[in-house]
DNA sequence: ACGGGTATTTGATCTAAAACAAGCTTCCGA
DNA sequence: TCGGAAGCTTGTTTTAGATCAAATACCCGT
């Protein structure tokens, strides 16, 4: 199964750790797939069938509420697990997840993680050090959404964003997936409106370059002290 | 160490399934100890030194930003873990946690987190399956903030509170721990005024009665109409 | 029973951001 | 190369809820 030579892989944190041997045996019970843009690899409320490994790409992970509203709980890139709702003993996954734009990715079946645990007890520790500091990322985002303010919001979206997915280019630092104002405004608990005024506001400034879909961070220094809301004008 | 007969103990969430001789180990490994009203047992940022399992009582999880804001991450109730950051990869304690009224616990050393995967990995799972309701909770709760409006927020924390931790009075479902306009604010990510303005308007309408640090629910199903937004007048 | 601290209520004003409403740009497929 | 859809911008109006500002109620220790 693996075109992937373990040897590359080896050093994807979830694999860290992990012994030679190990890791083959665990390489060859996965299931390599290429998913095209825009492809929805599991749904709300759906039995969690697999578990995967992003290889390359990036993906959405969405919460939708009952009233229909979409919110963006995070950004999968490459290298990270997502859909681990077995690690979780949860027997359905809690969000959609979409692919941002193609994307290569592992899965192995859910009904494993069970063996995991026994046979690969550092692969299983690495999952829920993932878990861990899920937790703590989305604990943080949620005292942001009690206590700072909309532009502040943004400023941090766009900068975590731009750190982890960010391409230097001769502009500055471009977020390296196709990414709308709505999908901001979905990160961030506001609109897309409100989302393209401050997006205006700072081109204006020469902090960022934006397009359609696209958004170049020019002065993230000027980005961070906003976020930090340190700066009003 | 156990006053405590291990077959009190036994049907609490984190031991299920433990075989009767791991229960007993595992209980003489640690320590009993009451926590007075209004006692911090960790601090954000402090090294994690223990985890803990709440006997009786309830503890506020606190989260604090750098500017000084407050916010209160969730309440621990009877037979819950917390402080569980070794099972989460972490070396410090990413929250405050303090007595809402007087406690008993009992506390592991962090450090022997290590052995009870290995000796005892049911117990293991079961903590880890706490984790995961914990992310799922949370990330519920950032879905919140982004999309309902405060009334909504105040109604749905409120209403869990109730369910969890409420006890039957003849006027109704009694918020078993003394709980302010303030906490309720920094629970739901408002301000103590418009909290205040909502009980009082609540109370008007015979849903609520409320004092000083006391709240009871008189019409549940009312208030659960309220959180899911379907009533506004 | 009194006094001071803590919690709560309620009014008045202000404002950030939503909602409403057009118009414009970019892209892609026919 | 044209037309329509999807995405973006920007002006105006509205409003939920914060902020400002007192006044009042409750509780506990002496």
């Amino acid at each position: 199964m693996s075109l992937l030579d373990a040897s590359l892989i080896a050093d994807v944190p979830p694999f860290r750790g992990i012994n030679r041997e190990n890791l083959v045996e665990l390489l060859s019970k996965a299931k390599s797939e290429r998913y095209e843009i825009g492809r929805t690899i599991f749904c709300q409320g759906e039995e969690a069938h697999s578990f995967f490994l992003l290889l390359d790409g990036h993906v959405r992970v969405i919460k939708v509420t009952p009233e229909g509203d979409q919110v963006i709980a995070r950004y999968i890139s490459n290298g990270e697990l997502f859909g681990i709702a077995h690690a979780l003993g949860l027997e359905r996954y809690p969000a959609n997840a979409v692919t941002a734009v193609d994307c290569v990715m592992l899965s192995w079946p859910g009904k494993l993680w069970g063996t995991i645990i026994e046979k690969y007890p550092t692969f299983a520790t690495n999952t829920y050090q993932t878990v861990g500091s899920r937790l703590q990322e989305t604990q943080n985002k949620l005292v942001e959404m009690a206590t700072k303010r909309v532009e502040q919001r943004v400023a941090n979206a766009i900068l975590k964003l731009a750190n982890q997915t960010g391409r230097k280019t001769d502009e500055g630092i471009l977020i390296d997936f196709p990414i709308s104002r709505q999908n901001i405004s979905e990160m961030t608990g506001t609109t897309l409106h409100t989302v393209s005024r401050i997006l205006s506001a700072w081109e204006n400034k020469g902090i960022v370059k934006s397009g359609r879909k696209k958004i170049t961070v020019t002065e993230d220094h000027q980005l961070a002290l906003l976020a930090a809301g340190e700066l009003y004008n």
